[in-house]
DNA sequence: AGTATATCCGAGTAATTACTCGGATATACT
DNA sequence: AGTATATCCGAGTAATTACTCGGATATACT
């Protein structure tokens, strides 16, 4: 019903200025008070521009998070193929291990915004533009999962990936988001091992890199029993 | 800051009656609209009651949502108990199936609840109250690894299961959602699955119940070379 | 029948908030 | 120097919304 994109682009320097400045300005207001806090006159003042500026490039309060978003999950795709690049030359563990941990760390800077465009704002997940740039992501599983067709072994591909995806994505949102036990280290670690399970079937021989984590655990005895035909 | 008990408990048949109309309401307009459309005035109408007489029973807007969710997460944990029970003498990937496929089906039943609860709502899910009853399904979780300690296999159980249960939560959550392709069917097929794997680290022998959902897909043939030291 | 109490109710209030409008000022261009 | 245009701005408006208050009515109890 509504358009969500910029009203205006800034030509001169100094609009791009406060046009960075409000989407600047609308990440702090997301990660002191989460999307409910969020006001186009507390966004403008977080800005330090005057609440008229605002409305000259937005044409509401949700353009300017999907603006944020697109710019934000821009950055973290280029994050995305660099890990897929670097990790080419690596077996299936130490590849999802780098991979993983990427984007742990990418998330995490901006936590906030994931947690509004996954969670709290329904209408953002469905809005045309970040369907669009959240297709990227899929896309890139997708082919990263092709690529690897001979070592995964997923019996529905498409709808395992549809869901790891997810639970992917959803693991990473709370990870980023806990304080105290288990540590974000340890559930990362989780992570990398209880995804190579899903896409494999199967522990990493040798058990994987030993975690030596802070509270050092019982050491993954890999059940491998030969299944029958 | 705030009080979310109800601020009285009915007496008569007729108030019991008004306070579950309120609940009934709030649950049709969470349905309709997500938490976004959700004001008091439109729970009181859709209840069929005055705005006065919910101010009667509630402090406040999210009373209502935290007495909703107390009511149908007592009726979710009861499911699951009784899943747990029913699935005493199976293996492990028939307990699965039975235990996620009743998930599946109580949570689709109060989706919109539920997305409030775990999503759009962080105050909820860090309300005392709901904090106390979500620790139910955790603990019913905890619970029940430990009675099968001896068949799965978790190198950390206690990040593997945190990040476990979260997982699970958000893929029930994600699946109940869905529209078209890939079929709730067949994601649920998926996801017991994939938990199997979380879980044992294997598939199951002979490779569990063939889906034969749908549109079938290739076998599921398990890779399993005997990998190189 | 009479009284206490439980329940119901909706007009009204105070606060919040998204967004507009019209003018002031800075920059680009000649 | 002079003009066009890009940019900035904040007081003000209209709408929404959570919540109160005081009285009316129904039920319980004697």
């Amino acid at each position: 019903m509504t358009d969500w994109k910029p009203r205006k682009r800034p030509r001169q320097a100094r609009s791009r200025a406060s046009f960075d400045a409000i989407l600047a300005g609308c990440a702090r207001v997301l990660e002191r008070g989460g999307y409910e806090s969020l006001t186009t006159n507390r966004v403008a003042e977080a800005a330090g521009v005057g609440i008229g500026t605002l409305y000259d490039f937005f044409p509401n309060r949700e353009a300017i998070v999907v603006s944020l978003g697109e710019e934000r999950l821009a950055r973290l795709a280029a994050e995305v193929k660099d890990g897929l690049a670097g990790a080419a030359g690596l077996d299936a563990y130490q590849a999802l291990d780098l991979l993983i941990r990427r984007i742990v760390r990418a998330v995490a800077a901006d936590r906030a915004l994931y947690r509004v465009l996954f969670r709290e704002a329904r209408f953002l997940r469905e809005s045309p533009e970040t369907r669009r740039t959240l297709e990227t992501f899929f896309e890139l599983g997708r082919a990263a999962t092709q690529r690897a067709r001979n070592r995964i072994a997923l019996p529905d591909p498409s709808a395992d990936g549809w869901l790891i995806g997810r639970m992917l994505a959803h693991a990473v949102l709370e990870i980023v988001w806990t304080r105290g036990e288990p540590s974000r280290e340890r559930l990362t670690e989780a992570l990398v091992r209880l995804t190579f399970r899903m896409l494999l079937g199967r522990d990493p021989v040798g058990g994987g890199i030993n975690p030596a984590g802070a509270s050092s655990r019982a050491p993954s005895r890999a059940v491998r029993r030969p299944s029958s035909p």
